[in-house]
DNA sequence: TTGACTGTACCGTCTGGACGGTTTATGTGC
DNA sequence: GCACATAAACCGTCCAGACGGTACAGTCAA
């Protein structure tokens, strides 16, 4: 176990703050403080917010594109469609329902170019999920319901009944597996 | 055409601000000088500035409800299943894509009780929507992914080819009206 | 008279960021 | 192995501007 990098536990403590305080009190000085890192040394390796922001959303798109990607290798490794399983890594993230991504969504709206080459990342992504499919109309259906349910869950506004989330899951699965007649 | 009242001028300005300058920019200083009245004007009528910002969300969630109330009602009146009409208008919302929303979205993650009475009202809407439809679980998925839509193409980071947009939207109608077999 | 404002002055606080200084790591020549 | 130079990493303080909100005297139509 090597010592973590300045860098990363910048952001460790950034995320913290979100989680925590929400995302309004991410302030340099709150972060500086929360990673036992000077402001200065902060802003020596995060040169302004933006960047620091940039930073974090960086990490948490890199992770769940890498969710999505080991579920595509397993699926096509193991002979299947790749979709269910997609479907069940996004549900999985969805409860692990972290309330920094909220946080950095709001950010994102004020900061435009933050999501700017996410948003190449998720759509290349996406996009070929749904050509892979056989159905690949009903996939986007799928990929934009679960948009929605992890959106929702995030701002607080979901309108799912809590016990209806398994059927949707395992419908949505079953759409996957047989396309639209 | 009877004069608007202040109140009215007051949120029609904020909404402006909103629009044309990003959510940050939404100071009680920036409304006054938008809207012609003056600073203590404002405060007369909203107290604070999260009495502000509630002011512009229920403008806007009532005006969603009102939509997909609307639709509603044509579609009992002429005999037709609801859902249909009801992706119909919600599509309408979606190319309006009124950049305040998104705005006022941001918000409310940091003021959380601010969706708070809206998420009742529209929760209960769409519960009920789904449950009227003859396949609860597949309405609940459609509605989902109209939320997706939203949202994604609210914040920026929409995946959607905007060719396939009306094939998506065709799409959720044909299944609206033939549920899953 | 009263409610709906205007206009201005003011306060306390927060925040991003600039800046100059200091420690630590990394070579480099001898 | 050592002295030295140089740059990278990091510290702590200070500042200017912005913002929410208060206070309060005055205006004006109903």
């Amino acid at each position: 176990m090597s010592k973590p990098s300045t860098r990363d536990t910048i952001l460790d403590a950034a995320t913290d703050v979100v989680a925590l305080d929400g995302a309004k009190q991410l302030t340099i000085d709150a972060v500086a403080a929360k990673s036992g890192v000077s402001k200065g040394g902060v802003l020596y390796h995060f040169p302004n917010k933006v960047a620091l922001l940039q930073g974090m959303v960086d990490r948490v798109i890199a992770e769940v594109i890498d969710d999505v990607q080991k579920a595509r290798l397993t699926a096509t490794e193991a002979g299947e469609p790749v979709l269910p399983r997609v479907i069940d890594a996004l549900f999985e993230r969805i409860d692990t329902n972290d309330s920094v991504s909220g946080g950095l969504l709001a950010a994102s709206v004020e900061h435009r170019d933050l999501l700017g080459p996410a948003r190449e990342a998720i759509s290349g992504l996406f996009q070929q999920l749904a050509n892979e499919a056989p159905d690949p109309i009903q996939a986007q259906i799928i990929l934009l319901a679960l948009d929605g349910l992890k959106m929702t869950s995030l701002l607080g506004i979901s309108h799912v009944d809590p016990n209806q989330i398994t059927a949707i899951r395992q419908r949505m699965i079953a759409m996957a597996r047989e396309p639209y007649a």
